[in-house]
DNA sequence: ATAATTTGGTTTATAAAATAAACTTATTTA
DNA sequence: TAAATAAGTTTATTTTATAAACCAAATTAT
């Protein structure tokens, strides 16, 4: 009946990151704070967490001088935000008469 | 950019317990219960919360001797359960090219 | 030159939420 | 009449989300 929902995935924040890396692939730290409009601390949390179930990947590079932190997305995490999608749907009745 | 999403909806028993009554308009406890494989604890706070928010009213009657508890979506649940899936949208790209 | 501010975050603490375990009351069934 | 089942509720525990506080380096202002 209802699909089970990746708990990693259904969080609003975390979502949001992982929707704008389907997108773009990679982003970094400072664009996706100000997108979301999260906190830099819940941002920090949140990409540690996708981080860390392997669903995006942490570059930590310069650019110039300043530290600049690039979040990409994985297969496994295109791959999870999908079945996520498709989770969903069983919930939503989207596309049904 | 991206819509904030109700937190009451954004609970994966309480929008399957939604999603139930977006259907079918009117549930009884067990029935829901056991289509959302839920415990009974857990679905009577949620049940709870949904009424307390005005989203569902909750009849208790009697079947017979046995107590009946029905789950019925209202108007205001409704319209906030189609916001919810529009404001969705915006995080998951469905229908787009 | 150095003090103040900004940038780019991380760590820690708090508040809220989800969930299940334990409990209650009444009703069947053995 | 004792045990089991039904139908929930209440309470306790564990997770989670979130922001506040913090840190280091770089830039800007005095």
């Amino acid at each position: 009946m209802f699909q089970p929902l990746d708990p990693l995935l259904h969080s609003e924040l975390r979502l949001a990151i992982m929707s704008l890396l389907i997108s773009d692939l990679e982003a970094e730290f400072p664009y996706i704070k100000e997108q979301t409009g999260a906190t830099a601390g819940n941002l920090s949390v949140q990409v540690d967490k996708l981080a860390a179930a392997g669903y995006i990947e942490v570059v930590k590079t310069f650019k110039g001088k300043r530290p600049c932190t690039i979040c990409r997305i994985t297969l496994k995490g295109q791959q999870a935000f999908e079945a996520y999608v498709e989770a969903l749907k069983s919930y939503l009745q989207i596309d049904k008469p």
